[in-house]
RNA sequence: GCCCCCAUCGUCUAGCGGCCCAGGACACUGGCCUUUCACGCCGGCGACACGGGUUCGAAUCCCGUUGGGGGUACCA
């Protein structure tokens, strides 16, 4: 019987020699765990001028997704998490994706084989259980090592009955420790682990075989992935210490496991949760400095007093032995927040880009963007760029902007509290306006003259004079500031405006 | 059952033995500013799960309890 090394080498990787992998299964929608994670490899990769690799594990034809997998692209772009090694661009330990390495896995299973170090089993779940009752032990214990020593004749005889045999891993008798960079040291008891299977009884390797032997193969240092697979790292290094027996690893990469993102309370944000959704965030607005800056933030902080920081800040301090080990909680408010002060940071010029999707989106220009609908949005860009939080609200506010004056309906929350005679306010609204030149129709000028009229001389609180106009100009009680609404929307279309909307409150008397 | 992880304001966290009768952010809340809503500014509310140790001294170290979570598959 043979025993793999109790004392293999753990990697002593620094600097530029660092590479780590963000490797994931491409089932249903990209998730906000799954991201961080990603997100995290890659600042680890980046802080220290490592590389990223990035793998897909596609070994479950009933769930895998060629959508999926697209969407996958779609989120790692989108967030500008580059990858150095992998799909799409190459490197040179591929293919990239598990579905194409079927010969590679073949390969290193006959070398696992001939050493010994994994064994044929027969046993099902039911003799499993049935000798542990016997033996009057625990019956849901796992797997017993019933097989390890089976002699030919025996195997022969499972045979003769039809029976497919799995390949199972010899776990070592040993605790096996190791150095977790978030959570320090941590031992698992000896024979707490049971050996496990590796090979299926049709042939196919397993997720246990095929995820380190990638790793391996592809120089993997650091392997930094969710809590979820703390329980599997025993598992990992026995396979490590025999891969590297038979000369398929130099080292066990150094391992590191990230908190859980939880959802409201305790449960696990499952995937019907539109907050585990990804692309939910971008389709509200999300910026990708401000998403990224929020994943980043569930479980690492920049700093004490903080924590609205850039891509670039993050790869400057980033250290996975700062990651925060316990679960942490979407906050869909703070990640707003989060993303408002993006929103904020952001050039003028960008801004108006990154709106034109979503104002396309929702049909308020076209698509693509005249010039004149462009200048127009360019123009209302400082009067909205400081109250917005998400580019999702760039269409309701800013809808007016660019709709024709008939088309213009005032909203019913936009009729109340408009104090005692509303029409009467937009009256003179409408002939100081009238009074006002093509020339000289400036937000500041507008706000000299109806301030003048409608609060000093008419005694009219400014709340209850500009809120009638506001609804008037805007159809809706919250839009960006009235008299420079005014000036872009020009004379003409301010009167017009103001005349229908003069009609309306009169009617309503 | 067995194995493993986690434990500071509602939430994300700072804290790695004295700087802490615990700091920041979001949320909530009072006020200021004000052409609405925001932004901004000032203030408030609000936490070291519990019990033992160790120490001159503990949120910080150790043990236990309790409470969460995960693993224990021929899923990944």
């Amino acid at each position: 019987m043979t025993h793999a090394p109790a004392t293999a080498p753990t990697t002593e990787a620094t600097g530029a020699d660092i590479r780590v992998r963000f490797c994931p299964s491409p089932t249903g929608t990209p998730h906000v765990g799954m991201v961080r994670t990603a997100l995290y490899n890659w600042a680890h990769a980046r802080r220290h001028g490592g590389t990223l690799i990035f793998r897909i594990e596609d070994t479950d034809a009933a769930r895998d997704s060629e959508e999926s997998y697209h969407q996958l692209l779609d989120a790692m772009r989108w967030l500008g998490i580059d990858w150095d090694e992998g799909v799409e661009v190459g490197g040179p330990d591929g293919p990239y994706r598990q579905s194409q390495r079927r010969e590679i896995y073949a390969d290193v299973i006959a070398k696992l084989k001939d050493a010994g170090v994994i064994y044929e089993s027969f046993s099902t779940p039911e003799e499993i259980t049935e000798r542990h009752r016997a033996a009057g032990r625990d019956p849901q214990l796992g797997y017993d090592g019933f097989d390890r020593d089976l002699t030919e004749e025996q195997k022969a005889a499972f045979r003769a009955e039809g029976r497919l045999p799995v390949w199972r891993l010899r776990m070592p008798d040993d605790d096996i420790t190791f150095e977790d960079m978030v959570r320090g040291e941590i031992t698992f008891k000896a024979g707490s682990t049971p050996d496990f299977v590796v090979v299926r009884g049709n042939g196919q390797p397993l997720y246990t075989l095929v995820n380190p032997v990638d790793d391996a193969l592809m120089g993997v240092t650091h392997v930094l992935r969710g809590e979820d697979l703390l329980s599997s790292t025993p598992r990992q290094i026995a396979l490590y210490r025999a891969l590297i027996e038979v000369g398929v690893a130099t080292a066990i990469p150094r391992f590191g496991h990230l908190p859980y993102v939880l959802g409201e309370g305790n449960k696990k944000l499952s995937k019907r949760d539109p907050e585990s959704n990804l692309f939910n965030y971008r389709d509200q607005g999300f910026l990708p400095e401000g998403m990224v800056n929020y994943l980043a933030l569930l479980g690492w902080g920049y700093s004490a007093d903080q924590d609205v920081f850039t891509r670039e800040q993050m790869v400057e301090r980033f250290d996975a032995s700062d990651v925060n080990p316990n679960p942490a909680h979407v906050d869909f408010k703070k990640a707003t927040a989060i993303n408002a002060d993006h929103m904020r940071l952001l050039d003028p010029v960008e801004f108006t880009e990154r709106m034109v999707p979503y104002l396309q989106k929702a049909g308020v220009v076209s698509d693509p963007i005249t010039e004149h609908e462009h200048a127009l949005l360019a123009a209302a860009t400082p009067l909205v760029q400081p109250r917005m939080n998400l580019l999702g609200e760039a269409p309701d506010m800013l809808r007016f902007l660019f709709i024709d004056d008939a088309d213009l309906t005032i909203a019913e929350d936009a009729l109340k509290k408009m104090g005692e005679d509303p029409a009467a306010v937009v009256d003179r609204a409408i002939t100081e306006v009238e009074a006002i030149s093509e020339d000289d129709f400036a937000a500041a000028r507008l706000e000299e003259a109806l301030r003048a009229a409608i609060v000093e001389d008419m005694g009219i609180k400014p709340r209850l004079a500009f809120g009638p106009l506001r609804s008037a100009i805007s159809g809706r009680r919250i839009s960006p500031p009235l008299f420079e609404s005014m000036e872009l929307l020009g004379r003409d279309s301010s009167l017009a405006r103001l005349r229908a909307g003069r009609e309306v409150f009169a009617g309503l008397a």
